[in-house]
DNA sequence: CTAGTTAGAGTCATAATGACTTTTACAGGA
DNA sequence: TCCTGTAAAAGTCATTATGACTCTAACTAG
């Protein structure tokens, strides 16, 4: 007994859409590492002039997460390492700015970048980056949508090795924790922070130190292939 | 620059279904609690007669939420207080079993439903309910979102209160116990699990004792109102 | 050679956790 | 009535995790 539902039309079925929340590390005009995102100008109506998320129609021999890669690709010219399915959007009410009726469903995708491939960013008149807390004015839901998307990557950096989507190959423990303060907003006794990194193995040392800074040369680590990306058995997760 | 791909075809769109896992907890041939969910029968191609994920095509005003709050009821007739999404299935492989060509994306729910609640579904020719951890031969990917959702309601058991979608208004601490373990599927210290539950202010002593168990009567419960469902900071989600 | 800076090791008190013991309160049978 | 079985509920103890903090090492710049 598989239901049909009595308003199905199926010669007027929604339009399904992928769209893609871009986070990188950028510094701001104070040189702190803050979260950012390109935003696309929308050239039709509804919202025609206003910045959106990269996405459009989902094609018809395309898996969704290459259309989210397709987004990233096609928008920024960037390369990512990590990129997954946030949540569809499908409420019939977020498609109320359409005259012709159309309905849109969006499967959205979040994916992180690094800050030196980031900084080879398309940027033109239609594609801008924007700092990650202060959206005004964007299309559709796609405010929600952001506040959705900066959640999860909150939540999902105190348990999950996803850091490494915003760092080079090599890196310091400075540079690992600016990542989490960045994202998570706050202060991290140094410390500690550590003591925590260090006993959960997922960096290795590589036995280089960074020389030219101002202090004691850092130890440069690198990401631990072998401890595991899926999902851990402790207290986890949105 | 809303991009658009060379490979859309709009007269030719995915079709978009929405289907939902529903899982129930209810005594195994051992009299032990065990995770069981209800499929439907399905009676055309593809996949014809084997088990099958309730669900179907979305209604052209209708929400996700509510498309998925149908499958419930059409399916078992029951009502659920926890319903959430899980995840949009829509690989162009996992519709290869159309003769027709034709390709269908799923967004897939999960639900949990209370234990005598479950006892009045239907149940017919074409709806079953199956274990969760024993089944073979589902259609399409569907034996692989079971999986998935297992593993989502697994994790999220342990950060967040969600057993209460398995429990009547009061229960046992011994109740409460079962669930936990029947869902993590091993056994858990009866005296750390009160401490630990206690602790966390989600559920209230009711005053009233269950009578007529052979043993000391226990304390009844109820969840807790006041503490927040909303997402915790701490270590967490998938 | 000294001052400034961050790296990195280490300390200490408190909180959380797992394994375990003891006492309480009932039912049911001898 | 007393004894036994059972699970409730409280409590103990050792280990680990966490947050706040101090101290020393190793570099650069002047």
């Amino acid at each position: 007994m598989v239901t049909t539902s009595p308003s199905l039309l199926p010669q007027n079925q929604p339009v399904l859409a992928v769209s893609t929340v871009i986070f990188a590390l950028q510094p701001n005009s104070e040189g702190k590492l803050a979260l950012s995102l390109p935003l696309v100008r929308r050239v039709r109506e509804p919202f025609a002039g206003q910045w959106a998320l990269p996405g459009g129609p989902l094609g018809w021999n395309e898996n969704l997460d290459d259309a989210a890669y397709r987004n990233l690709r096609d928008t920024t010219g960037l390369e990512s390492n990590y990129l997954e399915q946030l949540y569809a959007f499908g409420d019939v009410s977020r498609s109320a700015g359409y005259q012709n009726a159309e309905r849109v469903v969006s499967i959205v995708y979040w994916a992180l970048v690094k800050a030196d491939v980031a900084s080879q960013s398309i940027d033109d008149e239609n594609v801008r980056w924007f700092s990650a807390d202060s959206l005004e004015n964007l299309a559709f839901d796609h405010q929600q949508i952001v506040s959705y998307a900066l959640n999860r990557l909150r939540n999902k950096i105190e348990y999950a090795r996803i850091a490494h989507g915003f760092l080079p190959d090599t890196f310091t423990m400075a540079q690992l924790r600016e990542v989490y303060e960045a994202v998570l907003g706050r202060k991290l006794d140094p410390g500690n922070f550590r003591r925590t990194v260090e006993a959960s193995g997922e960096i290795i040392a590589t036995g280089e130190r960074l020389v030219g800074s101002k202090h004691r040369p850092p130890q440069l680590y690198r990401y631990n292939p072998e401890t595991s990306t899926t999902f851990i058995s402790r207290k986890q997760e949105i």
